[in-house]
DNA sequence: GTGCCTGATTCACACAGACGAAACGGAATG
DNA sequence: CATTCCGTTTCGTCTGTGTGAATCAGGCAC
């Protein structure tokens, strides 16, 4: 439930993760148009009942709408999740094609590496350093990766906590 | 625009087929849960603003649900998408066919070429140029065109992201 | 707790290669 | 003719990738 416009931006950060939302209009402002089907809006004063009504459409249709549960990567290094498509670099996409074999599994470091460097691997800190780039590419996706200290990675779809 | 509940039937008629619908909730009835994302509802009395603006917000919807609905080339090198009609010339026509036939997919340079100039084909460049002369000329119907870096390229519907 | 070690994060930089854009001139079209 | 089409050259920009260094963070020894 967002207050539309004054907590925009937070509207997008929900819409870019793809979790439904409620936007309430506020006085004299105008719906924006949805960038998504898990958007609707009221306009304040109304009634509870409404309310519920609204709230429930959108949960229902987020739940017809859970088409890519898991993100999907071709083989020409585009990843898609949801309604996102993420180019990604060589490097890169192997790297992600091994965290996502073990989708919301650690990965250790040597195995990303062996993935991302078929040949001869680079220092130590490449891999670090795709991990970063790869974080930032994928988080406007809703996806995130979780750093297991000492034991690897681990791919995720990004939650809600700040 | 459906009554609801007194035309349940056409309203259920319309949502088999995949049209966009609005119901207006009658007097003490609830809406239905919706079946699909074609569907918003309204409680009269409204105001004008109100029910324009949920009737562009379904319209917008469906057509961000058209993944079926792509962009078609005719044999004398129109491409038509939505409403827009684009004339494309000889050499743009045939390099579009081939994104079209992988549309929101990537088609590397060199497939590209290749549907582009069936003999010979010109330097680098060429390529590069006509792709940059497709854009401007799709831009305006909707239609752009993506870079996937060493890879290709990739045609789909333009977002609106800034 | 304090201090230290190790692993992780992040930045800034360097480079090569891939792309993009503009401008030019000639050919084809109507 | 006036347009449109099309290939080339040139040059500037952006991206992918690896490296080194500074900073941060967790955990263990004391």
């Amino acid at each position: 439930m967002v207050r539309w416009p004054s907590e925009r931006q937070w509207r997008d950060a929900l819409a870019g993760q793809g979790t439904p939302r409620l936007l309430l209009v506020e006085e004299g402002a105008t719906p924006p148009d949805p960038p998504d089907c898990l958007e609707d809006w009221i306009r304040p004063p109304v009634a509870q009942a409404e309310l519920e009504a609204r709230t429930e459409a959108i949960v229902s249709r987020a739940s017809l709408h859970r088409h890519l549960a898991r993100p999907e990567l071709d083989e020409d290094g585009i990843l898609r999740f949801r309604t996102a498509r993420v180019p990604l670099a060589p490097v890169e996409a192997r790297v992600t094609a091994a965290l996502l074999e073990h989708f919301e599994a650690v990965v250790s470091r040597t195995a990303l590496t062996r993935a991302g460097w078929p040949g001869e691997a680079p220092k130590r800190n490449a891999l670090d350093v795709h991990v970063l780039r790869l974080r930032r590419r994928m988080a406007p996706a809703g996806l995130s990766i979780r750093t297991v200290r000492s034991r690897g990675y681990l791919l995720e779809v990004a939650t809600n906590d700040l």
